[in-house]
DNA sequence: CAGTGAGCGAGCTTCCGCTTGACTT
């Protein structure tokens, strides 16, 4: 018999706060949701004031029923979900479920853990607020209806199972917009010219420094035009204006922060961020890692001032309490910070290390003091042209938050070097040693990594902190996008440089274009996002969820009836899809591109069942055009004539070996070299399928048979004792067997292996597991 | 394990947000 049970949605908060409680109180967890509208069915009611029909799936089964004998036999239940939306929702489906009575259940909410907060909370109980939770039904059932109904408008005008949804469809059009500015973007390049200029100062000291001009040369001509200016100039430093300033530290860590700056700092995906941060979260390190705020409790903020002081000093330590400035934030949970300041490392893995130090770098960084910076420009005037040159630098006069934590920029900062400038004076005679003009080329804007996404999302008030890390991957599992490497192309830059009197011309070279892990919308991506944004703009539209989300506000300040605004919604959306269903012909991003000079034959590229493809002929009773794949790095949208032809040199024969013929293709698995009926991959980012020569597809083949032989350890007839990526094991009859511990499979006799197998230390088969 | 690209038609796919384990390698 439990006086008090308490109802939480997570497990490990259910664990923190049974200690605060006592005995008279037992904390258990719901696991979040409980119940939901029905899984294949559309799950509304349209007819009937679109009256919503839920259900308990079927892995909560076991948690209610558990619940529901709790509930029981408690005098009285606590439910302590979240304050916001969907902890009010869950509330009311937890009354509903366990069959509670709504007058004396207790709701209760606290947005930290601590045990001022909870005994607070307890002395002030309220009941569900069902304003709130329809504002939560709504946008449940919002979700569901245009899910629901815009995926299957994407089944027959598209493809088979393919997804549509408010969040996942912005997302995808904000790739494929991106893209487009990419494709349309031409570079334009101009002259920037630096100078390394010498001179002695007052005190007899001889100083280097180097400046840039400010001014650009759009031209080569221009800038040799410049250079010779200078040539004929008296340089003298013009003027020197100190100006001091200050740099505040960034708020603790919201999961969108979290997020960017493990990947910036530490190369982690977002999916990756998530998963070591739950670790960390259920070994009570961290507070909760799905958030929107940047609050810190007051314990905290007292804690971090303690070690602060203690560790840095006093003059080191400023309490901030930082404002949450995103959109559409809910504020049921703390900042991301570690639960005991005192604490800097934690975690097991290695990964989980690298993040708790950054988490405790972010938030003990946010409760110091600014840092106080110098900055000194200098402006060197010549004497042909009004035109200068200047020198920036900056020194850090107090460091303050700067000891322990800067926040790294998507934009590469190599550029803005903070350089310490030597003493010069007003009026200064300098003497230039090398004046460079180099060519620069401007960027296109950049392609979004996964991190730069959720920022992206996160401003447009898009997804919640639970959903950024599942929006990635649905995205990229429905193939819209795809996380890619380029390795971009050579370019020829000039730089023209003034030394001694003389101007020289050379050119250098750079990669433009080169990409790491970026998000790539693909061909279906693109065709879907035409298709969506063609026929439901206002679905598309980058605003849609701020629209929604103030409407829903309303219904939970009661001043909108759910099922009006619903219905306002539904009308005219389902005309639309009617209307696109009868009269919107297939999409399958058709391209002419042109006659082949070769045959003759009209050459157009599409998606195909299997994939995006170049066409060579036309389709008819009699005749069987020949298809060829597209490159991963090409685009139905952007191919040319000339690279679709190209695609149809594959498989080609390079040579013989053996007396037999090396042909060359791109397969299933990638790249390969087929000779006498054998595979032979090609290694990736090493060879081309289309220039591969004969003598490394040979190289190839003989690299294969050495490494074969080495995972052979000893044959006898149909029992072969073989390495494997988990150590040697015994194969006979297509079925893996274990080698016992201790034993040298080098000396394995063709009857110990018999007695191995007939023993049957069969491993498990490795068929069951898969869930379809 | 290294291919497909048509058409027929049954039966299936699908949303967003709240939470953790199951699973195998």
């Amino acid at each position: 018999m439990t006086e008090n049970l308490v109802i939480v949605e997570s497990p490990a908060k259910a664990k923190t706060i049974e200690k605060f409680l006592g005995k008279d109180f037992t904390v258990v967890s719901s696991f979040g949701h409980i119940r939901d509208l029905v899984k294949n069915k559309l799950g509304v009611d349209v007819e009937k004031g679109f009256a919503p029909v839920y259900e308990v799936p079927e892995d909560k089964k076991k948690v209610v029923s558990e619940l529901r004998k709790l509930a029981g036999q408690a005098n009285t239940v606590w439910i302590a979900s979240d304050e916001d939306r969907e902890g009010e929702a869950i509330a009311w489906h937890l009354i509903s479920v366990l069959g509670l009575d709504p007058s004396t259940t207790r709701r209760i909410v606290f947005h930290e853990i601590t045990k001022d907060a909870i005994t607070k909370a307890v002395e002030s109980p309220r009941q569900v607020d069902m304003n709130l939770v329809n504002a939560q039904q709504a946008r449940r059932i919002l979700d569901r209806l245009v899910g629901f109904e815009l995926s299957p408008v994407l089944w027959k005008k598209v493809q088979p199972s393919l997804s549509a949804g408010r969040v996942q469809s912005v997302a995808v059009r904000l790739l494929v917009d991106r893209e487009r500015e990419i494709i349309g973007f031409s570079a334009d390049s101009a002259f920037r010219v630096t100078g390394s200029f010498s001179g002695k100062n007052s005190e007899g000291t001889a100083v280097l420094l180097k400046a840039e001009c400010p001014k650009k040369f759009g031209t080569e001509a221009d800038a040799k035009v410049f250079l010779e200016k200078c040539d004929a100039a008296d340089f003298t430093v013009e003027n020197i204006v100190v100006k001091p300033g200050t740099r505040s530290p960034a708020p603790p860590f919201t999961t969108s922060t979290l997020q960017q700056e493990a990947y910036r700092k530490l190369g982690f995906s977002v999916a990756q961020t998530m998963s070591v941060a739950q670790k960390l979260y259920e070994a009570g390190r961290i507070t909760y890692m799905r958030t929107d705020s940047t609050n810190l409790s007051s314990l905290a903020l007292n804690t971090a001032r303690e070690v602060i002081s203690g560790e840095y000093g006093a003059e080191y330590s400023r309490t901030r309490q930082f404002k949450t400035h995103s959109r559409g934030a809910q504020e049921a949970h703390e900042a991301i910070r570690p639960t005991y300041f005192d604490r800097k490392e934690a975690g097991g893995s290695n990964n989980e290390k690298k993040l708790y130090e950054l988490i405790w770098r972010r938030a003990i960084a946010s409760q110091m003091a600014d840092a106080r910076i110098e900055k000194t420009t200098i402006t060197i005037g010549m004497s042909s042209s009004p035109v200068n040159f200047s020198a920036t630098g900056e020194v850090i006069l107090f460091d303050g938050f700067l000891k322990v934590y800067t926040e790294s920029s998507d934009i590469n900062a190599s550029d803005d070097e903070k350089a310490i400038l030597p003493r010069v004076d007003t009026g200064m005679a300098l003497t230039p040693d090398t004046i460079t003009a180099l060519q620069r080329f401007t960027s296109p804007p950049p392609r979004y990594t996964e991190a730069s996404l959720v920022k992206k999302l996160e401003e447009l008030g898009i997804g919640r902190p639970s959903t950024y890390a599942p929006i990635i991957s649905t995205i990229q599992s429905r193939g819209y996008v795809a996380r890619e490497d380029r390795p971009g192309e050579k370019r020829t830059i000039a730089q023209l440089t003034l030394a001694k009197g003389k101007i020289t011309r050379s050119e250098k070279s750079e990669m433009a274009g080169k990409e790491k892990s970026k998000l790539f919308p693909k061909d279906i991506g693109i065709i879907v996002n035409d298709f969506l944004t063609a026929n439901f703009p206002d679905i598309l539209d980058y605003n849609f969820t701020a629209g929604v989300e103030k409407e829903f506000d309303e219904i939970a300040s009661g001043e909108l009836g759910w099922a009006s605004m619903i219905s306002d919604f539904y009308s005219p959306f389902r005309k639309t899809v009617d209307e696109s269903l009868s009269t919107r012909k297939r999409m399958t991003g058709a391209r002419q591109l042109g006659t082949d000079p070769a045959t003759g034959l009209p050459v157009a590229v599409k998606m195909s069942r299997f994939g995006p493809v170049v066409q060579l002929g036309e389709a008819s009773p009699d005749n069987k055009p020949r298809f060829a794949n597209l490159r991963r790095d090409q685009l139905l949208e952007t191919i040319t004539l000339e690279e679709a032809l190209a695609l149809f040199a594959l498989p080609r024969t390079v040579g013989t070996f053996e007396e037999k013929e090396m042909t060359v293709g791109v397969g299933k698995f990638g790249p390969y070299v087929r000779h006498d009926g054998k595979f032979y991959s090609l290694k990736k980012g090493v060879d081309d399928p289309y220039t591969i020569t004969a003598t490394r597809a040979t190289e190839l083949i003989r690299e294969k048979r050495e490494g074969d032989k080495q995972k052979v350890i000893s044959e006898f007839g149909d029992i072969r004792v073989l390495n494997g990526r988990y150590g040697p094991y015994i194969v006979h009859d297509k079925t893996n067997y274990r080698i016992p511990r201790g034993t040298d499979p080098a000396k394995l006799t063709q009857e110990e292996c018999r007695a191995i197998i007939d023993k049957g230390s069969k491993p498990k088969s490795t068929r069951g597991g898969k869930k379809k």
